[in-house]
DNA sequence: GCTATTCCTTGACAGTCGTCAAGTTTTTCC
DNA sequence: GGAAAAACTTGACGACTGTCAAGGAATAGC
């Protein structure tokens, strides 16, 4: 084969590649939506292609089987999620600015994207039974920790303290006050929700230890 | 119809009932132990009933369908896990031994009862997805959160301080922990959750101010 | 424009699900 | 002990599941 051929045969099989991980990611998003809406013990494939423009045969000609699918799915959701705070922290320039934004943010995804997050939640604790979608959960949720990490070792730094707890402890809190203030949002009970976000300031300031 | 007769009767009556509820019992307490294997997603009526001493048809003689199966075993968890921590409140004299107590209670818990709690946070996700089980999960959360705050707010008693957060931050902070460690507890990860133990101390204390 | 490859649809498979009706076994009552 | 009621088993139903093979439609390469 001569040198020619040769590189033109790399740029096919690239390209082939490549729509290849396209449609790929293009149905990972389609499973994605359709696990937020349904979450992950109702989830069909049909159904799921029923979300795309293409019929249920074709996920196996892209995906190895469901368990490749849903992963890919999970992965998908990393991407949308894990630097939703990082523009929050670079344009901040006091402590009090920083929280504020943080916390607006923090329910403005909450009511933005609360199927997504449901989601999950409910994808962690599937981990908790099924092996498989472990190292990916533990994978994201270590990102997680980090993004509250940056927010918070920042407002600490605005702030001229320390964070009072680790990283995990700050996290898992964090966190906790989210996926309670979700249960709420479902249930419809704004006024706890309101409750949960006038508290947050308060529960941020108890995570770090102001200079005195 | 005698007085005697009908005395007669209402006794034959309630007693019939004490047996069937008393073998709705027992077949919720079977439903219980197979969702805390398998999960929910995963838990079918025939697996059920395998689990018990009797055939999958009998279900359907004492429950009039699956979610009704499901709610009563939910409300069996909730008899067995919201007194955990009452005796340590009730025994300790200072507030040493309280911490050391609950934290003690707290992993102990996590390692004994390991499958029941994942079926928990796994149901309590489900409620996000299934409005029929919110009013169920909402309720034994409430239930949760008062034993928490039974904890620390003698805990906070016993030190001469005040809880340093609402009852709703607190239980959230040590509900997370909670299920940090029962993630890296299902992974293998050891000592992730020794690390859990040794922060818990210096947590609780976050979520208390001493008095001064 | 023809061929070969890729892409996608259709329909079927074996299995499982919740549900329920019919029938059998066990218990209750006189 | 025999009749009535309760408790339980069995087997079947329609619907749904993940998977996959066969074939049609679209595209690429010459």
């Amino acid at each position: 084969m001569t040198e020619v051929a040769s590189r033109k045969q790399d740029r096919i099989a690239r390209r082939q590649v490549d729509k290849f991980d396209a449609r790929r990611t293009e149905l990972a998003v389609a499973t994605l939506h359709t696990l937020a809406e349904l979450g992950y013990a109702r989830t069909s494939l049909r159904e799921i292609a029923q979300n795309s423009e293409f019929s249920h045969g074709v996920l196996h000609y892209y995906f190895e089987d469901k368990r490749d699918l849903i992963t890919q799915a999970v992965r998908q959701y990393e991407v949308v999620c894990v630097t939703r705070y990082d523009e929050v922290v670079a344009t901040s320039t006091t402590a009090e600015q920083l929280r504020a934004g943080f916390v607006a943010m923090f329910f403005d995804t909450l009511g933005q994207d609360a199927t997504l997050h449901r989601l999950w939640y409910d994808l962690r604790n599937q981990s908790l039974f099924d092996e498989s979608f472990r190292a990916d959960v533990l994978e994201i949720d270590g990102h997680r920790e980090d993004m509250v990490w940056r927010v918070v070792s920042r407002y600490a730094e605005l702030l001229g303290g320390t964070p009072a707890a680790s990283s995990g402890t700050i996290y898992v809190t964090l966190d906790g006050i989210f996926q309670r203030a979700l249960l709420h949002h479902f249930t419809g009970n704004t006024d706890t929700v309101a409750q949960l976000r006038a508290e947050l300031p308060g529960v941020i300031d108890m995570l770090v230890t102001k200079a005195g």
